[in-house]
This record gives C-alpha cells, structure tokens and sequence, in this order.
DNA sequence: ATCAAATATTACCTACACGTAATAAATTTC
DNA sequence: GAAATTTATTACGTGTAGGTAATATTTGAT
C-alpha cells in the first residue's frame, strides 16, 4: 500500500553505516524478537501463563529439582533481580511455584515447581516446539547450525558490550 | 560451568530441536536483544532519552520532514498504537516532538521532531553507530551479509507466525 | 565478638508491550 | 444525507525491563 523506502533513498543524509533499512541489525533483532514473543504469548495465553513465565518454568523444570535461588534464574535468564522478583511473586500467586528460604543460606530463597506449575510447563513447550520448528523451517536445513552459532556470538558480544557500558565505557 | 542439557534429554520427548542449550533460538534472541538494548540504554541515558525513543526519532528524522502519523510510526517500529502512544505523550512533555491534527484527516495527528529532539537524535545517532560496529566486529567480515540476510528471513517468519497465531491458528 | 563488606532480596519508580473498550472522524452504503 | 462500517487515537489494565535505594543475612577482618 505504501513503499515507504523511497522517500528516503534519494541520498539526503549519509546513513550509508547500515544503509538498506532492511539490513540494520537492531532492526531486525526487534523485529524477530517480538514477533516470536507476540505468537508464543498468543498461542499460550490459554494455559494462563506468558513467555516470560515460560522460561521460568522451564529452567526451573529442565534444571535441579532441588530448585533454584532468585539470583541463579537471573542469571539463566539474562534478566535482572527486580524483573525476576516480581515475576516470582505473581507466579507464585498463580500458585505455579513456591518460595522458601533456603537453609544453607538464609538471605536466599529457593524456588521450586508446584505440581500445577509442571504440567502447565509441559503443556506450554509441546506449544514452544511446535512454534519453534515452524519459524525455524524458513531456514534452508543446512543453514540453521550457523546461523545459531553466529547469533550465538552477537548475542555473547552484546552481553559484553552492555556489560562494558556500565563502568568507563566512554573514553571520550 | 553447569550442562543443563541432560536433565531433560532422557527421551520424554523429541527435544532434538533445540537439544543443546547455547543453541536455541528463543534463549539467543533474548539474550542478544536485551543486551543490546541495556548495552544502548546505558550509553544513551546522559541524552534523556531511552532506545524505543531513539527509534521514533530516527524514523522522523529519516523520512518525510513533513511528519508521519501515530499508525505510520506504529508499523515502522513493528509496535502497537497503545504503545506508541504513550511514548509518544513522553517525547512531547520531553520537548522532542510535536503533534497536531492532520488536516487531511482530522482522526490523526502528524509527529513533527522539534530542533532540540533532531539535535539529540544526531548525537544518539553516532553512538548507535559505534554500538553497531562494536557488536557486529564479531562476526567475520564476510559473514555479516549473509547472517542478516537469514536474520530478516527469521524475522519475517517470526512476524508471520504471530500474525497466524490471532486467528484460527489452533485447529486442535 | 564486633564492625565492615559482600550478597539476596524487596520496595518503589519509569518506560514499554499489548490487550480491551471507548471516542471521534472518515468512508461506505442505502 | 443519515446510518452503518472502518479507521486513528485515547483510556485503562496487566505484565515485564531495569534503575536506585533499603533491608536482612552471610562472610571477612579486626
């Protein structure tokens, strides 16, 4: 309906850095990440979960049954303390998990799986492979194990960069 | 450190798809997006304005001075009109845009960057560049076209997927 | 034992994603 | 040309990202 990429094709300003709009990497990270997240959201909303919960309940499943600490999904996650705390606590509202303080270290909170929490993780990642192996397949076969490792270190490289950016960073 | 990949690999189900956890598209995408967001929010934060407000402005200042309404901006940023909203109420009480009644359509309202949110932008701009060509040095040279090649094809698939998942999508 | 430092978590704040419903203006239909 | 439909936006609610500050417990040093 309307081509927006010609108005400003014509060279006024000298973005040559990532020139084509549909080549930026930030663009299409976005793009991919909300796209997956918008149609695994859509496609679980009925088991009354979302994707966030999701990758709680699955490190919380695939990892030690003897549970794991605030921080230890955080971690895993590659979230924040305060982001998972609240996760946490409407989960556990949900009665998908439970808290308790742990015994080595009373500061900390070990997190386990409430039976209901399992089976809704279960029914979710039949859904989460399903999705997966659809929007994988765009992918030529061969392709794909590259590809994962490629995104594997631009994802290790913006870890780092964020990282970097939180102390010196700016010689300038 | 820890190999997270055995617990569930005993043969409950076909996991195969994603078995080995540093390569599953989700946990990359994530971890990959969000670092990079953190890594340009932290060195953006001295600017007063956050990455999806970096976004707008590099969509208004890009194309058309003359403006772009709240639903051209929404697809641009493949966004929602709530969201964009409300980012939009900020920037203005910012002082970074304006926004006024469309004359041809009196519904919408057309975005106009103020001197002082081009000014901001242009700044922000440099250090996005830099963040660019920091992160994607990663990867070989000769790599990176082919990599966002088959990145825009997963985000295609991506957008698709959801866009299926909003109707009939489960026959089950 | 006590005080200091590191650590796990909570509390509070702003920004954003995205869903539903309401509002208002444009477009279509009759 | 009035009624019905579509469309751009706003209003409001929940969930999540992530920042700062406070609190409590563990650990380390004196």
């Amino acid at each position: 309906m309307d081509d927006l990429s010609s108005a400003l094709d014509h060279g006024a300003m000298p973005d040559e850095v990532d020139s084509p709009v549909k080549f930026r990497f930030p663009l299409l990270l976005r793009r991919a990440w909300y796209g997956l997240n918008q149609a695994f959201r859509r496609r679980i909303v009925h088991l009354g979960i979302t994707p966030d919960q999701y990758t709680v309940l699955r490190n919380l499943c695939e990892k030690h049954m003897d549970g794991l600490t605030q921080k230890d999904l955080t971690q895993r996650m590659s979230s924040d303390p305060n982001t998972v705390a609240s996760l946490l606590e409407r989960m556990e509202s949900a009665g998908l998990l439970t808290r308790k303080i742990d015994d080595q270290d009373r500061r900390a909170r070990r997190i386990m799986l409430s039976a209901d929490g399992k089976r809704r993780f279960h029914q979710a990642q039949a859904i989460a492979q399903e999705l997966q192996v659809e929007v994988l397949g765009a992918l030529k076969g061969g392709d794909c194990p590259r590809f994962m490792h490629e995104l594997g270190i631009l994802a290790d490289a913006c870890r780092e960069a964020a990282d970097r950016s939180l102390k010196g960073t700016k010689p300038s």
